[in-house]
DNA sequence: CTAAAACTTCAAGTTCACTTGAAGTAAAGG
DNA sequence: CCTTTACTTCAAGTGAACTTGAAGTTTTAG
């Protein structure tokens, strides 16, 4: 398969494939002329580089996942970490959620003086607070 | 207050905090010296900003948000909105959760051959072509 | 009074995941 | 054969939100 029939089934722009290639998640199996060619196994290998990215992972986590051949090798235990993490920002995102529809009908006069608001400032500081004592005064 | 007690209490870097002012997110009331004094009240200016910050605005989306004076004018409908957002990207978090879940238990010879699994990928793989054609072609 | 600690500015660097542009080559269609 | 279209490489650019470093100033503690 040419570049273009790969990106346009797996969805992503060529230069994403060029770059991924480079970055070593996928690989060609081959030139004709200049162009690559790719067997289709790599939709699959694409398929799950999208999954993770989706899921949170960021490339690098994803490269090892992939395995060096065609049989991904996902640590269990990875998984289940980052399913932990990703309840975890879902409950926050949730709670967030509710403040935010809390605060768009709270007839306070300003968000200032609405207690839940007020609640939901105090919990993200404290996040942040956490966040930068977790990471030795250098916080992202 | 000095910045450092400034720091202290918002749970940020002072280098933040002069990014902030000079991205106009806050201000100070005057000088000693070289050194900025900040009002007690940046600090609920910050803890808005934090919040926002963590309910996945950007610092551009903030800023209006804030407000000139002392007063933010929060836009209940951006609320509303960005509330939404926050409920469908809950939504995707739980549904990779779960998803990671069963990959994690489950027995089948390779994450590939799982159906559950595939079903994920094929999911993923719908929302980055969904995506890139919103967006004329140019995914991210 | 002096030295360390805390602050200042400004430019440049960082990270991540790509994208863009320029300049060139090759394949496909007519 | 010739042109258009599709691909190629490589370096550099993007954007968000900060961080870091260097060099200088001021405050504060002893």
């Amino acid at each position: 398969m040419d570049i273009s029939e790969v990106a346009k089934q797996a969805g992503l722009p060529a230069s994403t494939l060029r770059f991924y290639e480079e970055k070593g998640l996928i690989r060609s199996v081959g030139r004709r002329g200049l162009r690559r060619q790719f067997s289709p196994r790599v939709l699959e290998r694409l398929a799950l580089i999208t999954l993770g990215r989706s899921a949170g992972f960021s490339l690098e986590e994803i490269a090892p996942m992939l395995g060096e051949a065609d049989r991904p090798e996902i640590d269990r235990q990875a998984l289940n970490d980052k399913a932990d993490e990703l309840d975890r920002t879902a409950r926050r995102l949730i709670a967030m959620r509710d403040g935010l529809r809390h605060a768009a009908v709270c007839s306070a006069p300003s968000h200032l003086e609405c207690p839940t608001f007020r609640r939901l400032m105090g919990l993200a500081v404290a996040d942040v607070a956490r966040r930068s004592r977790r990471r030795g005064q250098a916080p992202r």
